[in-house]
RNA sequence: GCGCCAUUAGCUCAGUUGGCAGAGCAGCUGACUCUUAAUCAGCGGGUCCGGGGUUCGAAUCCCUGAUGGCGCACCA
């Protein structure tokens, strides 16, 4: 501990010399009987908002509050300061007169950064500003690190992600971003506990990482010595409590990825799962579009947002239309006219798309042509209904034609917000599917699903007809907080060490 | 993974044709008892992202590496 402590001051001369003045100040502190880490407890009686909100009430009064300097104004025996809690910032008073002189001169070693707690009369300057007029104050803690300007604050996006701890105290619209996405959060929990669904928990280490086509982080369990993957959905594991009789479960959960990185995908995201017994796929339809409708009303009071200078109206119902209508509309192509496989390869090729695979199915033309084309035309909330089957490994055929499946996905602004289906309830069909996958897997595709034979035996138990859904929360985040970045909607965003 | 761009004081940024490293804020000293981008006078502060190279001379040009941003690819 001493020696330590000796390393500190030795390392005194290598210091940058405001890092270095601000060690010395502590020392100084310390000589005066201030422990600036000393104290333990800090009652206040109220927060800046109160008295900045209800001034009329407070006028008079004595109250206690405690924050981070954020300004320092000092004309030779009286200064000014702003102080900074968790509802905003508010002005303090210290006379010398009010505080004496030895508090006086400990207010003068004070910087901006630390915080302190302060006692004192509420009133307002002749220029109309509410202020704390101090009588008395605590030294709660002392900073060493030097905070951004007061004008242009921090904006080095990497400084800013790596040091979010400092971008929430100089950015308050960051602040105001993650209070946001805490509400949302709030209202989609309301959302659907008011509707009987039943919040569950499910684990992250998977032995089998299923549920989405992705590839997965992989972990080892030292005690079992196994490998194991971080999970990348939440699906196999709630419509075993389908089966179970739960009847109607959901989670928020953190599922992880391991693909590449840009403004729309962190390798950890939040992801909300909900199933529901003896629904359908419409039925799924008619829940997300109540759901976003309540979440934006509940957090922006309107169903109507902005997002990067567009306005989106989320009032139910959206637009409903099939995969194949939407690229007859927008390609001008009818896939229901296409009978084979080669025919639809040839139709992508005649639209300069690029086949992933030389044996690329029909189904699976119909889905590029779709991501490829019209995707980004759906920029108002639009269900996309009835997807291939071949890219749909999970989903119930449609009876009437069992090369689709009741699947849809939601766009909002081209991107997908949502993914739901009518659940595959059929044991021997659901593992053809994952047979299939596995062919594919065999053939070098990372990303498809594997197999998972104890949901397997949790369908031959027997699952009722059950909707499913699946909403990435942080992109709803970025949509009802205007952020252009998934990044600007995480508090710690995934970020490479430097060096 | 590929391409483009960025990286200069604690922060925000200038830096011309390759010729002494700059400003504002922050800091320090002094003055100032209702200021609020406080003011006034003075002072200090640099691994110009790292490593190589070209050159009499490099923040500036070339090569290479790091991190970040954006775009593309990947991501049904």
């Amino acid at each position: 501990m001493s020696n330590s402590n000796e390393n500190i001051l030795n390392d005194l001369e290598n210091l940058n010399e405001l890092l270095r003045v601000r060690r010395e100040k502590l020392n100084i502190l310390r000589s005066m009987g201030i422990e600036p880490y000393g104290i333990d407890r800090f009652e206040r009686t109220n927060l800046s908002s109160d008295i900045k909100n209800d001034y009329e009430n407070f006028e008079g009064k004595t109250v206690t509050l405690a924050g981070r300097i954020m300004t320092k104004r000092s004309h030779g025996k009286a200064s000014f300061a702003d102080i900074q809690d968790r509802d905003g910032r508010i002005q303090i008073y210290v006379r010398y007169d009010n505080v004496g002189g030895k508090n006086y001169e400990i207010f003068k070693l004070l910087d901006i950064g630390d915080i302190i707690g302060v006692t004192g009369e509420v009133f307002k300057t002749k220029t109309g500003e509410i202020t704390i007029n101090v009588k008395d104050f605590k030294l709660l803690c002392k900073s060493l690190q030097v905070l951004p300007e007061k004008w242009h604050g921090l904006k080095d996006p990497d400084l800013r992600y790596r040091q979010r701890y400092v971008d929430l105290i100089i950015n308050p619209s960051v602040r105001e971003v993650f209070l946001k996405r805490t509400k949302i959060i709030k209202a989609i929990r309301e959302f659907l506990d008011n509707r009987g669904f039943l919040e569950v928990e499910t684990p992250v280490l998977h032995t089998i990482a299923g549920g989405a086509a992705a590839r997965p982080f992989i972990t080892h369990h030292n005690a079992l010595d196994i490998d194991m993957y971080l999970r990348i959905a939440l699906e196999l594991h709630l419509k075993r409590l389908i089966v179970g009789g739960f009847e109607k479960v959901y989670e928020i959960g953190r599922v992880f990825r391991n693909e590449g990185m840009d403004i729309r995908h962190n390798p950890e995201f939040t992801l909300l799962e909900l199933y529901e017994a003896y629904t359908d796929y419409h039925g799924m339809m008619e829940l997300t579009e109540q759901l976003f409708a309540y979440v934006a009303e509940k957090v922006n009071g309107s169903t109507k947002i902005i997002y990067q200078g567009t306005e989106i109206d989320l009032t139910p119902p959206w637009k409903r239309i099939t995969m194949v209508d939407a690229i007859k509309e927008y390609v001008g192509i009818d896939f229901e006219k296409v009978a084979t496989d080669e025919e639809a390869r040839k139709i992508a090729k005649d639209l300069n798309l690029e086949l992933k695979k030389p044996d690329m199915k029909k189904g699976e033309v119909i889905a590029l042509v779709f991501d490829e084309l019209v995707e980004k035309h759906l920029i108002q909330p639009t269900f996309v209904m009835d997807y291939p089957v071949e890219v749909s490994p999970l989903a119930k055929r449609k009876r009437d034609n069992p090369a689709f499946t009741s699947r849809f996905e939601a766009f909002i602004y081209g991107r997908e917000v949502a993914n739901a289906f009518s659940e595959l309830n059929d044991p021997i069909d659901q593992k053809e599917r994952f047979l299939e996958q596995l062919r594919q897997r065999e053939a070098g595709d990372e990303e498809a699903h594997m197999m998972d034979e104890d949901f397997i035996n949790a369908l031959e138990v027997g699952m009722p007809p059950t909707g499913g859904l699946g909403i990435g929360v942080d992109r709803l985040v970025m949509f009802m907080t205007d952020s252009y970045s998934i990044r600007d909607v995480i508090l710690f965003p995934t970020m490479k060490p430097k060096d």
